[in-house]
DNA sequence: TCTGGGGTCCTAGGACCC
DNA sequence: TCTGGGGTCCTAGGACCC
């Protein structure tokens, strides 16, 4: 059985333990430059204020309400979740941290009462850390994100969900809409209540090749699990991240070189920083500018991608390569709203000088000999990140074996290369 | 006027190879 | 003149998650 943890409204509740009075008030948290709205309490979701509203939209439901706004603080919200995953691993050594306010977790065969196990757990968690959650114990992980929206939307079972039997699976699949499923979002629904699938059950029930051949396998093994055929294990094992990225909306906007440079090499320092901590290296990056089109709200991208054949760490290298290559996506006159930056291509050591060869069999003339070495060069700058150097390269003869049990043998000459090509 | 920030993964289609 | 079939790799774009 697996089983889904979840913080109630996390950073409502993270600012709740230590404002204590606000408990049960309406409670809003604003994202950064406060300009929408990224968490709320109970009671600020019953006024009607939605996900993600621009603050400017629902100041007239603060006003009237008194509803208590606070910044966001990501840091405070960041430790928090390291104390609830600490608390949560003494109840059972296989856990998946999912995100910031959920964790999986396999039950311990030796637990066989879940509802208890389950209080348990939301007692500790709430004596320890004063943090409200609600747990969804199922035989698949999509299930138990089922049980744990039933926990949490049902005032009935009190915090802790158990879908268990086929009754009890098949009953809540039958009310959960479509939308609902973990992996299923807007567009994916619209998709499939236009076929007719409007309800969980109505997924479980379809047939997953034809499911698979219409969207994805991704979908077909949510099929599967809301079947109660486990597709998707338990990820214990922290993964290093692909790729780190840092990025702001401005607030106001810019349109000067250094007003740029300024938040630019903030986030390089930033993201170096998160390499430094992980032992990274970064053998790409690309940093980007958003501007404001006409159409409201929405942000058109620029953006530059440069390469570290060597892979770099150091903030004031990424700093130089940036403010040399910004030109070439900054415009003079232009109002930028946001920028930011992606480290891609991360590998955990300095990439050492590293000789590459490939081999290519030819017969022929001397043009051939250096159409083929071109395109190794090609496949091995292809290959190995867009950039490299042909240092050396050489030819060989094959010999066929004069006995048997011999070996066919090679002799090298290396050649005289006209030029070194660099690609 | 004012609209977050940080991730992962999949697919389609083209280029290329044998 | 006839013109297969199977594979890999890469990229852009889209969708999803919190």
């Amino acid at each position: 059985m697996f089983c889904l943890i979840d913080i109630n409204n996390f950073y409502a509740s993270c600012e709740c333990v230590f404002r204590p009075d606000l408990v049960r008030k309406a409670l809003i948290v604003l994202s950064s430059n406060d300009g929408c709205v990224i968490a709320r309490s109970q009671e600020a979701k019953d006024l009607g204020i939605s996900m993600g509203a621009p603050f400017f939209e629902i100041e007239h439901l603060i006003k009237r309400y008194k509803v208590n706004v606070f910044s966001s603080n990501f840091t405070l919200y960041g430790d928090m979740s390291r104390r609830f995953s600490e608390v949560v691993a003494s109840f059972s050594e296989d856990l998946e941290i999912y995100s910031i306010d959920e964790i999986f977790l396999k039950v311990p065969s030796h637990e066989e009462n879940l509802n208890g196990f389950g209080n348990r757990i939301r007692k500790t968690v709430f004596q320890y850390l004063g943090l409200p959650i609600s747990i969804g114990f199922a035989p698949t992980k999509t299930l138990a994100k089922v049980a744990n929206f039933f926990a949490k939307k049902d005032p009935v079972y009190g915090g802790v969900c158990v879908l268990e039997t086929q009754k009890d699976i098949s009953h809540a699949l039958k009310i959960l809409p479509v939308e609902e499923i973990w992996g299923v979002g807007r567009k994916l629904s619209l998709k499939l209540r236009g076929l007719g699938i409007n309800f969980a059950k109505d997924l479980s029930e379809a047939d997953p090749k034809w499911i698979r051949k219409i969207h994805s396998v991704v979908l077909e093994k949510t099929l599967r699990e809301l079947q109660g055929i486990p597709c998707f294990s338990l990820e214990t094992a922290p993964s290093s991240p692909k790729s780190i990225q840092v990025s702001r909306s401005f607030g106001r906007t810019l349109s000067k070189t250094e007003d740029i440079q300024v938040p630019l090499s903030s986030f390089l320092e930033q993201g170096a920083l998160k390499l430094r901590k992980r032992g990274l290296f970064a053998f790409g990056l690309y940093f980007y500018l958003g501007v404001k089109t006409t159409k409201a709200g929405r942000l058109f991208f620029l953006s530059k991608f440069l390469v570290f054949p060597e892979g770099v760490q150091d903030p004031r290298l990424m700093v130089e390569s940036v403010f040399k290559a910004l030109p070439s996506i900054f415009k003079e006159g232009v109002f930028y709203k946001k920028a930011g930056i992606l480290l891609i291509n991360l590998k955990p050591q300095e990439a050492q000088l590293t000789l590459f060869s490939s081999q290519a069999p030819f017969k022929g003339s001397s043009d051939e000999k250096y159409k083929t070495l071109f395109k190794a060069v090609d496949r091995l700058s292809k290959k190995h990140g867009k950039r490299s150097l042909c240092l050396a390269s050489s030819l060989s003869s094959y010999w066929e074996p004069k006995r048997k049990n011999m070996s066919p043998s090679y002799t090298t000459k290396w050649t005289d290369l006209p030029f070194v090509v660099i690609r």
